[in-house]
DNA sequence: ATCATAGTCGTCTGCTTGACGATAAACACT
DNA sequence: AGTGTTTATCGTCAAGCAGACGACTATGAT
């Protein structure tokens, strides 16, 4: 069989953007690099790049990642922690006029992360930083000063960055991705506050340790304490198999 | 600002393809289409075509659904029912070698139609046709002879079929999206089927009743009553303006 | 008239949740 | 050592919801 003809329908550029949260000081971060290129120069823009010609769209995400964070993803289907990152795609962007330049297309994935010491970006220290989605997204309550007024992201990003938080939110209700945000040994209390972060809530600590150790296969005991919380020593926990969760953890209203 | 160098990253083709389901004779369908042309001629393959130059993504997958179907898509965000088919972007495929000629990321949306009276294909009768998911996926119990097992589905669009149904059984479970199966009116008894058709699981009508009902917002009686199920007459409803359904209806285990 | 079919209203029981009291075990002070 | 603060963990109680299922209603078919 012959080729297409390549007259015979538009060439696209394909790239991957990446929405990678972790939870920062209680509060709900993304990874933005400073863009060092017009169009948009100087602003922040999602990590990403372009899509090599041999290469899957989850491998490119992967490579992105691990080239932006040093983070290594693991397969959603294969949950083990390890010094992994959540990553599953989020959706794909095409609008026309979306890159000034060109037509692209991009297909957005989530990362979801434990708190990291610090982002390096390829080897430039001031070009990538974790801001609080607040900031981000414009949202009331995220500035820590009037003046902090960030500039808006490049391209479309707020809207995927909206995107991949809502995402987010969403999925840690009905599975155990919330586990995704901590690292390998965490405490109920860690976990709660990934939760309250993420949703932005005060969430019952009785309620919600009966919850988490009462629903099978979601965490699993690892014999250490820690007080590193500080007060009473709480039990360590690593995340079970279990990967849906039912009933779900119920995001309290408003 | 100058455009990027076109040597500077590969070309690809975009498609949309579409998971168009309906739900006829108590049995999910897809709508398939015969493919006229290699690769994989005469086999049943998913709808879809190249996104233009100018086009959206969402744009694409309209067209493309109106051209297979004569559905008019209606926007997620604002849902009245008219005559249109519910329509979300699904996913993204892009592995290298999905598409043997060259190399094609393919933009796979759901659409979600009411029962339609037959499926009409660019102008040709018996080269399109819903076919129930249970066969095109393979599962047992989905054939009602022996031998009629069909062609396997080219390219990779068994995959995307797969993922198109589980997210259509899962987004109904929370949302109201079992209506987007449904006429304009229709009574909770049709509703039922519809659940019961795409879970597969026999649901208690007195139990489901009280649910439906019972949820603010869910259906709007419209005050008419129907007979056309049979047995005693049936108020119509139409769906009402509530879009999530918290909290959830429960697919029952296995 | 009788039956079959489908729709609708109730009841009861067990489970889950939300609100919140009480206790436990660490650390930081004085 | 004692006191306060912090965090963790266990228990109790009432309200709400879901599953199981009985009862009744209104139509068409025989």
């Amino acid at each position: 069989m012959s080729p297409y003809d390549p007259s015979a329908f538009p060439a696209f550029a394909v790239t991957v953007d990446l929405v990678v949260l972790t939870v920062r000081r209680h509060a709900l971060c993304a990874l933005v690099v400073r863009r060092g290129e017009p169009p948009f120069q100087g602003r922040w823009a999602l990590p990403g790049g372009f899509v090599r010609g041999d290469e899957d769209l989850a491998e490119a995400a992967a490579r992105e990642l691990s080239e932006e964070t040093g983070l290594c993803a693991h397969d959603p289907l294969s949950p083990e922690p390890g010094n992994g990152a959540h990553l599953e795609q989020l959706a794909t962007y095409g609008e026309p006029g979306r890159d000034p330049r060109m037509r692209v297309v991009s297909v957005a994935h989530l990362a979801l992360s434990p708190d990291l010491p610090a982002p390096r970006a390829g080897g430039d220290a001031n070009s990538a930083r974790w801001a609080p989605v607040a900031e981000l997204l414009n949202q009331e309550g995220g500035f820590a000063r009037e003046d902090e007024q960030p500039a808006q992201l490049a391209f479309d990003h707020a809207r995927i960055l909206a995107d991949g938080v809502e995402r987010a939110r969403s999925k840690i209700e009905y599975s155990s991705l919330a586990t995704a945000f901590c690292p390998p040994e965490f405490t109920v209390g860690e976990l709660r506050r990934v939760y309250e972060a993420v949703w932005g809530v005060a969430l019952d600590p009785r309620n919600f340790h009966r919850k988490v150790t009462g629903t099978p296969g979601f965490l699993v005991p690892s014999g250490g304490t820690t007080t590193r919380q500080g007060g009473r020593p709480a039990q360590l926990f690593r995340a079970g198999g279990a990967t849906v969760l039912n009933p779900p953890m119920l995001r309290p209203e408003v």
